[in-house]
DNA sequence: TTATATAAATTCATATAGGAATTGCGCACG
DNA sequence: CGTGCGCAATTCCTATATGAATTTATATAA
């Protein structure tokens, strides 16, 4: 006898992508709680899903640094990024990022200028109607970084940038609404380095970006603690900053 | 009734990391050969284990991105590496290893020089007496510029380099014997630099090192096709290399 | 009152089985 | 002789069940 319907979805096949996609918006929305043990046939009876599709999923999700495994303990939610952790993964885009706009706006024929305009174009026409602008705006910083990353023809790079999954972290870290407008204002100003080909330029728009964008995401750390949280735990590593 | 010995090994537990390392093992040997399609089955056949650990282990490798995964038509390995590729993994340690030596000569308390000297010494030692050099060659350099990104203080940018997994397929690549003498003099150089405290020096002996490293492993293509392979492929976002 | 040991229950990890989709091959037709 | 179609076989993918390890709760003793 086959066992028909195995959940109330449209499709017959439940479908792997459903569980990671439902699994990745609750970690995100918090609904789990950083730092919990996951049930896995808890989920499994919940989603109407058998183990063996979580646990795949858990698996990718442990790719994404969403989750944790502890052998024989199973798999729990990683906890909130800390200040640090936010320092290093915004070092690392700073490592990276610059020197793809650089690169993007180096070559004429890859270069990335009218994509980055259409992106830019929707986002403020979504931001004219307003409404749920959060995800709207995650969405369209992750397209338009990727994009840059994409221009600098490095598969090696790409991939390491989104691996990080720098976008879903800080939104995880800070779900509270955002100005979109200081955004795509620093958004414009890459945009126009890069479609003017000036590469010092256009490296010197993505750091300033980048640098601000941490410094907004830092201020989210306990209201105010301490305006100036790159002075007060960073080695003298300097020389990417100046 | 417990199932006794599902395989002749010496624990009764089979595990998941056995399955990894034989199956990591037959990818880099070649005995699969690139681009092959991997029956599921016929693996648990062999290894005498069931096929949930065995697909457990193939999305692994996918993340190390030895196989890829066709929805629908199971896993295959990987074709090796061509010469962009190999120029994008350099390009991309290009980008973040220097950066870490500079940051591991800078900081005095983390200066990893002590860790780096046994790391050479030991390896001096092996190739002393002989034998085996290439699997001890990867594990040294695999552990030398580990030690160095662990002392740059940045846990996103070491992740980051792991995940390339850039020794494994570079020796996948090349599975011919290589000279390790090059090898440490120049590593020994790199040390040098970053044990007195010199980051421009350490900064300058690593970049010179991959550059280096890259030359050594595009020489491997197919004899010697070409001999600058730096300026045929690149568009011109030289300033990475200059 | 607290700490420890034991037992029960929950949960993880693997094995096994069956349904579904794809691939390859043979045959008929144009 | 080339091409399109149908069938069979293999293989993937999910579901279910069972064994092992860990965690927790309870009872007893200090």
């Amino acid at each position: 006898m086959p066992p028909r319907q195995p959940s109330d979805s449209s499709k017959g096949k439940a479908g792997v992508s459903d569980v990671y996609a439902s699994m990745r918006a609750s970690i995100l929305r918090g609904e789990i709680a950083p730092g919990t043990r996951i049930n896995i046939d808890a989920v499994s009876r919940e989603l109407g899903v058998s183990q063996t599709p979580v646990r795949e999923v858990l698996q990718r999700l442990e790719g994404d640094n969403l989750v944790v495994y502890s052998p024989g303990r199973g798999y729990s939610t990683t906890p909130l990024l800390d200040l640090p952790a936010l320092r290093a993964l915004f070092e690392f885009r700073l490592l990276v990022e610059p020197w793809a706009a650089r690169s993007a706006a180096v070559d004429r024929l890859a270069n990335p200028a009218a994509a980055l305009e259409k992106e830019l174009s929707a986002f403020r026409a979504i931001m004219e109607v307003g409404g749920e602008l959060r995800q709207d705006l995650v969405a369209h910083d992750t397209r338009f970084h990727d994009s840059i990353l994409a221009a600098a023809g490095n598969p090696v790079v790409r991939h390491a940038f989104a691996q990080t999954h720098c976008h879903l972290h800080t939104f995880r870290l800070y779900p509270a609404d955002i100005d979109g407008a200081i955004t795509v204002a620093e958004h414009s100003a890459v945009r126009d380095a890069i479609s003017a080909c000036l590469p010092d330029q256009a490296e010197q728009a993505m750091a300033e970006h980048i640098r601000n964008s941490f410094y907004r995401f830092s201020q989210a750390f306990e209201g105010a603690e301490d305006l100036p949280p790159l002075e007060d735990s960073g080695p003298p590593r300097r020389h990417i900053v100046d």
